[in-house]
RNA sequence: GCCGCGUUGGUCAAUCGGUUAAGACGCCUCCCUUUCACGGAGGAAUGAGGGGUUCGAUUCCCCUACGCGGUACCA
């Protein structure tokens, strides 16, 4: 009997949640649905400098938006608390181990202060070494443990000398690792330096805490981005000495989202320059005030945003690209993850959003969209006027995004200002049969039996007939009175919502104004 | 610099040694629509370079180039 999927998102809360992270947690998420284990959240806060107010709040949020609801974390607790680094660590958790290695051999104090090591590095740099490492080599001549006599450690251990726990790394080893997207990786232990285990304020870093952590918390699968590669033969390493390379969760380094010009990891910084979000909600940086969009208020449904993010490094091989997320459930699987980064491209994340609005009910998102008529001054409730779900109905069609309801079917809700119609579309052409047709027309209206579009068109078109006009010399007057632009859905549609009251009321007062 | 990982159209990408090298986004043309879209039909556009291996390489190997990532008491 094989152990229980486990795995688990370990963000910073240290800002908006990037959407390189949502696909991680995507991924994790599917990864444990689809062999029925369990998504943990783990809240990775050992960096006490780069704490930021609200934003583990802010990450549960998004993961709720998005529905990728963790079986574990800070806020349901399983049977692997705490969830917080900070807390574990006040449990006294990475210490032991620490100490553990220390005893082992595998680890040593090292009480070298931060300007010492700076002094270290602009020392040894050269033009050949840019960046020396703290490594078998160099920590012979720093202050640590291996190079001080055993009475000085003591003395200045005693004083509580502020210090760090190093991992030692033995040179001339070839560590190797089977990452489930990439295959074998290799690493020459010479060039990993030793890194900090414990930090002088006793915290963990990183990589101290992320091996323990996985291991209390049995995780079995460990995804995250690319950059962690690197650090990849320090973590072994901490797994043989603790653990056992054995018991070690099965890796997946996943490729980096691009900008979508030039290269590079996408940033914050991108999407403000081309105009478009990188967070998955409206994030409000507590210290600076500055608030940055999300996909959520820009008029992403999750839907469209988690399988477009899906299919940002991942396709199932058929060519199909639109998947619910029970499909993604069911067809994920690592080996067809990308190697290479894709570049981010918002053309593209706009038409997986067109096709959502178009497949799902209008209900689904009717109260999102009502927001945003809300935030436009514009009441959709009013009596007599159209409901709201066959106007989005009506004008799905034409919206890449949720925020586009708006301009599209505003002047249901809204009429027109007779007075700021742009009229010189049919000005020019003007006469006065038509002018007559209209008036007629205003006359036959209140009679129609059946207010609906096939008759309004069929006695529209009969009139016209009558009046020996064309239609289509008809039909642009009338969309200009009725929508106050030459846009939206076919006139009569338009006319069979708004009812024959609002659309009487519409032509008369336009008339008047085409009439002088 | 060193280490690691990558590299098929503008972008996302299929191909797991033999194909006219799919499909999608975007772009262009046409049709539909007497608005704008949707939809439909077409079109332009791709294997970084060089060596091997092989009857045959986009596919396997090596080198080069390029890109990215890392090289913190940040994650």
């Amino acid at each position: 009997m094989s152990k229980k999927v486990r795995l688990r998102f370990a963000p910073s809360p240290t800002g908006g949640l990037h959407l390189g992270g949502v696909r991680t947690v995507l991924y994790n998420y599917l990864f444990a649905r689809q062999h029925h284990g369990d998504f943990i959240l783990r809240i990775e806060d050992t960096d006490q400098s780069r704490y930021v107010p609200g934003a583990e709040e802010y990450i549960l949020d998004c993961l709720a938006w998005c529905g990728l609801n963790p079986d574990e974390s800070p806020l349901h607790p399983g049977a692997y608390g705490p969830y917080r680094q900070s807390q574990r660590k006040a449990e006294g958790l990475y210490l032991q181990y620490a100490q553990q290695l220390v005893q082992q051999g595998h680890a040593y104090y090292a009480f070298d202060t931060p300007e010492e090591l700076e002094e270290m590095r602009t020392h040894y740099k050269t033009a050949e070494n840019p960046s020396p490492q703290y490594n078998h080599v160099l920590r012979t001549k720093m202050k640590n443990s291996l190079s001080l006599p055993a009475e000085d450690v003591q003395r200045l251990l005693d004083a509580g000398t502020p210090h760090v726990i190093r991992i030692k790394v033995m040179p001339g080893e070839e560590i190797h690792f089977t990452d489930l997207i990439r295959g074998d990786v290799t690493f020459s232990t010479n060039g990993v330096d030793d890194k900090v285990l414990l930090k002088a304020d006793g915290m963990p870093t990183y990589h101290l805490a992320v091996v323990v952590d996985d291991h209390l918390m049995e995780i079995t699968h460990a995804f995250r981005g690319e950059e962690w590669l690197p650090s990849a033969p320090v973590h072994i390493l901490l797994w043989r000495h603790l653990f056992g390379e054995d018991k070690m969760p099965r890796w997946a380094h996943l490729p980096l989202i691009l900008k979508p010009d030039g290269n590079g990891k996408l940033s914050k910084r991108d999407g403000d320059r081309l105009g478009f979000p990188v967070f998955a909600m409206n994030w409000k940086d507590p210290n600076t005030g500055e608030m940055t969009k999300g996909f959520r208020e820009m008029g992403f449904l999750p839907e469209s945003f988690l399988n477009m993010l899906a299919m940002l490094g991942w396709n199932d091989g058929s060519g199909q690209e639109l998947f619910t997320i029970e499909e993604l459930i069911q067809k994920f699987s690592l080996e067809r993850v990308h190697k290479g980064g894709a570049k981010f491209d918002f053309e593209k994340a706009k038409w997986f959003n067109h096709e959502w609005i178009k497949r799902l009910p209008v209900t689904h998102y009717q109260g999102q969209v009502q927001s945003y008529f809300q935030a436009a001054g514009i009441d959709t409730a009013k009596p007599g006027a159209p409901r709201l779900d066959s106007v989005l109905e009506l004008v799905k069609d034409r919206c890449h995004l949720l925020t586009e309801f708006v301009q599209q079917s505003g002047f249901f809700f809204q009429a027109p200002d007779p007075a700021t119609i742009d009229l010189s579309p049919v000005r020019p052409k003007w006469n006065e049969a038509k002018q007559q047709f209209f008036i007629e027309l205003l006359n036959q209206l209140p009679f129609i039996k059946t207010w609906d579009a096939p008759t309004l068109e069929k006695e529209f078109k009969e009139m016209a007939a009558a009046a020996a006009i064309k239609p289509g010399d008809l039909l642009l007057p009338l969309r200009l009175m009725l929508v106050g632009g030459k846009f939206g859905p076919g006139v009569f549609d338009i006319a069979a919502l708004l009812g024959p009251q609002e659309t009487i009321h519409r032509i008369r007062q336009v008339l008047g104004l085409l009439r002088a």
